[in-house]
RNA sequence: UGGGCUAUGGCCAAGAGGUUAAGGCAUCGGACUUUGACUCCGACAUCGGUGGUUCGAAUCCACCUAGCCCAGCCA
């Protein structure tokens, strides 16, 4: 695929400057939560940016706050990047190098360019001045080095409590970007660290940790997000003042954005919480692990992703565009199959009783590849309710009514005859007659028939659970309470049948013919499946009243 | 109100002085069809606004407007 973006120029530039002999990227998380849509554009750029011009691709994790981390999500996050397809060179840990940082702020410190600053958070803030107002330098701003020397070991050391002293640069309160003003490098924080266990009581803050990881992996070419822009002059004094070897430049671009989806991690686990949603990975959600137990194949996340780009501006994306490349992935890769998700019975009266033919059936007529299988036919069938209406509603209705004929896909005719009712009203029992000689692949065409639906036969129909998805959110007005906007239709749960003789494993999608595509859950047992609708088909069938 | 960004059709997005303003999604027609799917044809913008520079501007300049980000010892 072609994308075009401008960060692929730059790559290009520097190549052909000789600034880089190849460029080296990375896609740094921090291991705090599960990775969702949003972050497939990082990941899938930083990969594709390196792999197109031989370069490397590294996945670091940022693990700088022990009080937020886990390796349950370092595992988590592994599994789904390795999901996705982005094989990493090499996997790092910011932690791998707090020996280092920890020397370079030292260094700063002996280059009269840190001190310790003994101001609480709160007085920190204060003295931080505002958007049009500068801020007041620190009294501690002017410590001697060898002062500073001392204390800042003695920070490490453990000999203050948490939040009592903080290493910051010394740079310009009065910088109109507020991230100059003296920004804090290190803090005292004890908790256990996920890595590092016990070893370190100060941890490096992320301006300072981010551009030195960086230079220490010799990334070229360092992406992140918008909001970082006005980051990089920070970014770019710890690397020249660190005197790193390696000099990365840090470029930013738009956020992936989805309308109308829940990405946040704290209103994620709130729906988790509350049990709006059925864990991290409900299909309705659209992280990573999420989409995956939809079904969605990583290609269309990779399609999806590059038909994008890489703007610099930020828009939303609605979800329904991921959805065109889920289809035309799965359009050749699936198998088709029948199944009826609202079963209603079809006696064929003029069908021997006790016959049953085996038919044979192309799984995909676009891939041949995919093999046959085998349908039955008898005289006891399903197909889908919508499917049947008892008088044809208008010249456009292409399936089964009293009195029309219509084709069973791979079958016969059947000319519906008789409705039987159930005590509620609803149709219970649809009698037909078949005529033998429209067998399909017969090249039966004296008659045109109403249209094509598909069956399941009742003898080796196989039940299956078949669940449903919509938008969680059904409002769009984001000023509301999340619990107020969702849908409660958005997941609908239906008992139908698939065809016999197939043995769905987990993750295997399907094509349920004229329906859509559909994928077997992990909480289906044997001989009861369990699908989630990836995605529907496209229909022009519009009903107009 | 200080600073940093962004602004191209319903939604994304190419485009870097001279192109008929790519492409995708959506939509609307139509053909084909043993999936109302697929496929195939066809329709669908003068580039936030206003001035300017130029033979010529979405592309350069000025001003204006709108939106996003920044005041964590989070990342």
């Amino acid at each position: 695929m072609e994308d075009k973006n401008f960060i692929r120029k730059i790559i290009e530039d520097d190549l052909q400057s000789g600034k880089h002999e190849r460029p080296i990227t990375r896609f740094p998380p921090e291991p705090n939560g599960f990775l969702h849509l949003g972050h497939a554009r990082a990941i899938i750029m930083n990969h594709v940016l390196a792999k197109d011009y031989d370069g490397t691709f590294y996945l670091r994790f940022d693990d700088t706050n022990p009080l937020t981390e886990d390796t349950l999500y370092v595992e988590a996050i592994k599994r789904d990047i390795a999901w996705l397809g982005c094989e990493w060179d090499e996997l790092f840990f910011a932690s791998d190098y707090f020996d280092i940082m920890y020397e370079r702020a030292m260094l700063l410190v002996k280059k009269g360019l840190a001190y310790v600053c003994d101001l609480s958070a709160e007085a920190i803030r204060k003295t931080r001045g505002d958007l049009t107002t500068p801020g007041e330098e620190s009294p501690y701003r002017d410590r001697p080095v060898e002062e500073n020397v001392r204390l800042f070991e003695a920070m490490k050391n453990g000999e203050f409590a948490d939040g009592e002293k903080v290493l910051r640069a010394k740079i310009d309160m009065k910088s109109p970007n507020m991230n100059m003003r003296d920004p804090v490098v290190y803090r005292i924080q004890r908790g256990r660290h996920h890595n590092t266990g016990d070893k370190w009581c100060i941890y490096p803050m992320y301006d300072f940790a981010h551009p030195l990881e960086d230079a220490i992996e010799g990334i070229t070419h360092s992406l992140c997000s918008l909001e970082f822009e006005d980051h990089r002059p920070l970014y770019d004094w710890f690397v020249k003042h660190c005197e790193m070897e390696n000099v990365p430049r840090q470029i930013e671009f738009g956020k992936l954005k989805i309308a109308n989806q829940i990405v946040g991690k704290r209103n994620i686990r709130q729906l988790v919480e509350k049990g709006v949603v059925d864990g991290w990975d409900d299909p309705r959600l659209v992280t990573l692990s999420a989409l995956r137990r939809r079904g969605v194949p990583p290609e269309a996340i990779h399609n999806f992703v590059r038909a994008l780009g890489l703007p610099k501006s930020e828009g939303e994306t609605e979800l329904h565009m991921l959805d065109e490349y889920i289809r035309d992935h799965l359009k050749v890769h699936a198998r088709r199959i029948h199944a009826v998700t609202d079963p209603v019975k079809v006696v064929i009266t003029n069908y021997p009783e006790d016959k049953v033919e085996r038919l044979q059936a192309p799984f995909n007529r676009e891939n041949e590849a995919l093999g046959m299988r085998e349908l039955t036919f008898s005289n006891t069938l399903y197909i889908d309710r919508e499917d049947f209406l008892e008088e044809k509603p208008n010249k456009k209705w292409k399936r089964l009514s009293l009195g029309l004929e219509v084709r069973l896909m791979h079958a016969y005719f059947i000319k519906a005859n008789e409705v039987e009712y159930d005590a509620d009203g609803r149709v219970e029992t649809i009698y037909a007659t078949y005529d033998p000689k429209t067998k399909s692949g017969t090249g039966f065409t004296e008659r045109k028939p109403n249209g094509t639906i598909h069956f399941v036969d009742a003898l080796t129909a196989v039940p299956a659970e078949i669940r449903l998805y919509g938008n969680l959110l059904e409002d769009t007005d984001s000023d509301k309470p999340i619990e107020a906007r969702v849908n409660k239709q958005s997941k609908i749960v239906k008992q139908g049948f698939i065809e016999g003789s197939l043995t769905p494993e987990t993750g295997e999608s399907y094509q349920f013919v004229r329906t859509g595509y559909f994928t077997v859950d992990d909480d289906s047992t044997e001989g009861s499946f369990v699908f989630n609708r990836t995605v529907a088909l496209k229909s022009s069938f519009k009903p107009k009243k």
